[in-house]
DNA sequence: GCTGTTGACCAACGCATTTTGATCAATCAA
DNA sequence: TTGATTGATCAAAATGCGTTGGTCAACAGC
């Protein structure tokens, strides 16, 4: 069973229903800030918590939904919890938004009355 | 005073803060749709009501959301309104990612005990 | 003028998401 | 084995967001 999307499954491009929940996932500040803080390199929780000043329980939920989204990878090593961002799968969502550059200047037909 | 940033703010790079209201302008399924059907080209009011069986009043609300988030620019025409997606914005959310990805390979420095 | 149409706006409601505080499992050191 | 630390998980409360239905302004045709 499949928990997460892997890095191959949106190498290329996205289905529409992954770019769903890869937006929804980066909708919140929380999460842009661990995502900004996170691009300088892979970090431990305890970093991020201090880094980013979150409770750990509100750390935990967010980072839960980054990692379902497919944004992020973690790795175990003893106590400790390392996240790293998954570039693939964000240079899937540029490409999704580039997508939708491609024809989007094509003036509208009239409404007829 | 400025009510949406225009294209030439956002062009080459995105505070955080715009990159934010867009991102959450981007959350939602209603707005992902009428994102995809905009890519095809600009479209009046009625024509999406149409094309995307949405209520009138909830259309309306979700083109505000992404016009304010500088997503949308519209233009009106006798009784009917046109949208269109604003592509510049658009590239520039994908720098804004593409940002991320630059040097978020770097392996953490080992949590000392 | 009057009427029909297009599309924005508003407030109340309801649902989904987030936050909080607590608990729990796993790991490590003493 | 005991105690401390890391980080996930849970339920309850709080917050935020989208939906709904109604109203209103602008425009076009009669």
């Amino acid at each position: 069973m499949q928990l997460q999307p892997t890095a191959s499954d949106v190498a290329e491009s996205l289905h529409d229903e992954q770019a769903s929940l890869l937006l929804k996932a980066l909708a919140d500040p929380h999460r842009q800030r661990i995502l900004l803080c996170l691009g300088t390199g892979e970090r431990c929780v305890c970093e991020l918590t201090g880094a980013l000043n979150l409770a750990q329980s509100k750390l935990s939920f967010h980072l839960r939904v980054l990692k379902e989204a497919g944004l992020l990878a973690d790795r175990q090593s003893g106590r400790w919890i390392y996240y790293r961002l998954q570039p693939e799968v964000i240079q899937a969502l540029q490409n999704w938004l580039g997508n939708l550059r491609l024809h989007c200047s094509k003036e509208a037909t009239p409404c007829p009355d």
